[in-house]
DNA sequence: ATTATCTATAGATCTATAGATAATGC
DNA sequence: ATTATCTATAGATCTATAGATAATGC
C-alpha cells in the first residue's frame, strides 16, 4: 500500500486540508524543538518526541519518513518563515522614499519582528544544523540574500554616504549591522549591554553607529 | 581493580608524565573534533572516534569515563585555552600606557590569535554545546570575563571618550566589538565583506568604528 | 474506504565492560 | 608490576516497520 505523498525536497507532507494532520505535525515539531533545547539532538529520541507531543511513535513515522525528515521539517519551518519575510522586505516599492538611515532601521525592525515570531525555534535549529552540516548551506544562503538586498538598497543611495570609500564602507556597515542583530538576539552571546536595551533603544543606537561610520546626513525629523 | 584516578570536575585524566597517554588522548579528541564537524554529534559513535584516531574502543574507555566525559574534555581543551589567554590579557601591567584605541586593538589582536590557535575546534565545540546545554553556562562565563575586563580598562580611560553618555556608550561599543569578532571569525555567518578583509584591515576598520562612535581623540601616530 | 493513529516488536545500532595481551617503568 | 592497549560481546538503547484499531470523508 502506498502510504502517502511526500514532498521530497522538503521531506515532509504539505496537505493543507487536514487540520488534524497539521495539528499533529505541529505538535511533533514543537515537541522536538523543546526537547532539543533541553537535551540536545543526541539525547532526543523519537519516542521522547512522540510522548511529549501526546502522540505515538507510529504517528511520527506516518508524518515523517524518518528522523532526519523530522529534523529537516523543523529546520524548514523556521527558515521558510525567514525567507518569506526577506522576500517581502526586498520589494523596492516598500523603500521608494527611504534614506539610508530608514533602510537600516527597517532592516533592524524586520529582523527583530522575525526573531519574536520564531522564538525558541532558532536555538533548536542551530542544534539541528550542528548535527546535520548539510543544512548549513541553505541557512547561509538565506542570510546572504538578506545581506545582498540591504546592501543593494544602500548602494542605490550612495550619494548620502559622506565617506570617500562609500562602496567598501557600506558593505562593512551592512555586515556590522547583521552582527549586531545576532549579538542582540542570541542569549548565549554575553552582550550584557545590548541585552539590557529595549528594541527601540537598540535600533536607535545601531542606526546612529552606522550613520557615524558612513557619515550620513543628520536625521531629518528628530 | 581500581582503574585510574579521574579528575571529576574536568571528567578526564590529568597525568602530565606519560606522553604515550597524552598522544592517544589528543588523537582521540582530534578525531572526535573532525568527526563532529563532518557528521554532527549524533552521527558520531565511540567506534568511529577510535577508528579515526587509529585506536580502539577499549582505549577510549581507558582514557574517558564515558562519551560525555570525552565531549567535556573536548570542550575544556578549547575553553581552557581561551580562559588562559583572557587571564593573561587581563593583567593591567600590560596596558599601563594604552589608549582606548590601543585597548580595542589589543583585544581584537588577541581574539584573532586565539581563533587561529583553536582553529576548527570552535565549530566542533559549538556542536558539543548544542548537545550538552549544561556546558553553555561555562562558555558564556568565559566570554563574560573577557567582556568585563575590556570594559573595565576602557572605563578607566573615560576622559578619552568624547560622548556625554560615556559609560553607556562604552558598554555598547564593547559588545559591538565582540559581535564583530564573531562575525569575522564564524564562516557560517555570511559577512561577505568582513571575510574579504585580512586581519589588519579588519582590526583597523573596527577600531575606527569604535573611535567614531565613542568620539575618541585622533590616533597619535598614524 | 481513506487517512490517522496506536501498540508491539524485529533488527540494527551503540555504549560500556570484561578479560587478554602488549608496552613501559623500576 | 603498572599502565596502555586490544578484541569480543552483553545489555541497553533506538529506529523503523507491521499489523490492528479509531477517526474522518463520501
Amino acid at each position: 500500500m502506498t502510504r502517502n505523498r511526500w514532498v521530497s525536497e522538503l521531506h515532509w507532507r504539505r496537505e493543507g486540508q487536514q487540520t488534524r494532520s497539521e495539528k499533529t505535525q505541529a505538535a511533533l515539531l514543537d515537541a522536538a524543538e523543546a526537547l532539543i533545547l533541553e537535551k540536545g539532538t543526541e539525547g532526543t529520541s523519537i519516542a521522547d518526541i512522540a510522548n511529549r507531543a501526546g502522540s505515538s511513535v507510529g504517528a511520527v513515522y506516518h508524518h515523517f519518513k524518518d528522523k532526519t525528515a523530522l529534523y529537516y521539517a523543523l529546520f524548514h519551518r523556521m527558515t521558510d518563515a525567514y525567507a518569506q519575510l526577506n522576500a517581502e522586505a526586498s520589494n523596492p516599492a516598500l523603500w521608494t522614499d527611504a534614506t539610508v538611515r530608514d533602510l537600516f532601521r527597517g532592516f533592524l525592525e524586520i529582523s527583530l519582528t522575525a526573531a519574536q515570531r520564531t522564538g525558541a525555534a532558532k536555538a533548536a535549529v542551530s542544534a539541528v544544523i550542528a548535527d546535520h552540516p548539510a543544512l548549513a548551506a541553505h541557512y547561509a544562503e538565506i542570510q546572504r540574500e538578506t545581506r545582498k538586498s540591504l546592501l543593494k538598497f544602500v548602494l542605490e543611495r550612495r550619494d548620502e554616504i559622506g565617506r570617500p570609500d562609500a562602496e567598501e564602507a557600506a558593505a562593512f556597515a551592512v555586515d556590522q549591522c547583521l552582527a549586531m542583530v545576532r549579538a542582540y538576539l542570541d542569549p548565549s552571546q554575553t552582550a550584557a549591554k545590548l541585552q539590557s536595551l529595549n528594541d527601540a533603544q537598540f535600533i536607535d543606537r545601531t542606526v546612529e553607529m552606522m550613520a557615524l561610520f558612513l557619515r550620513l546626513p543628520p536625521a531629518k525629523s528628530a
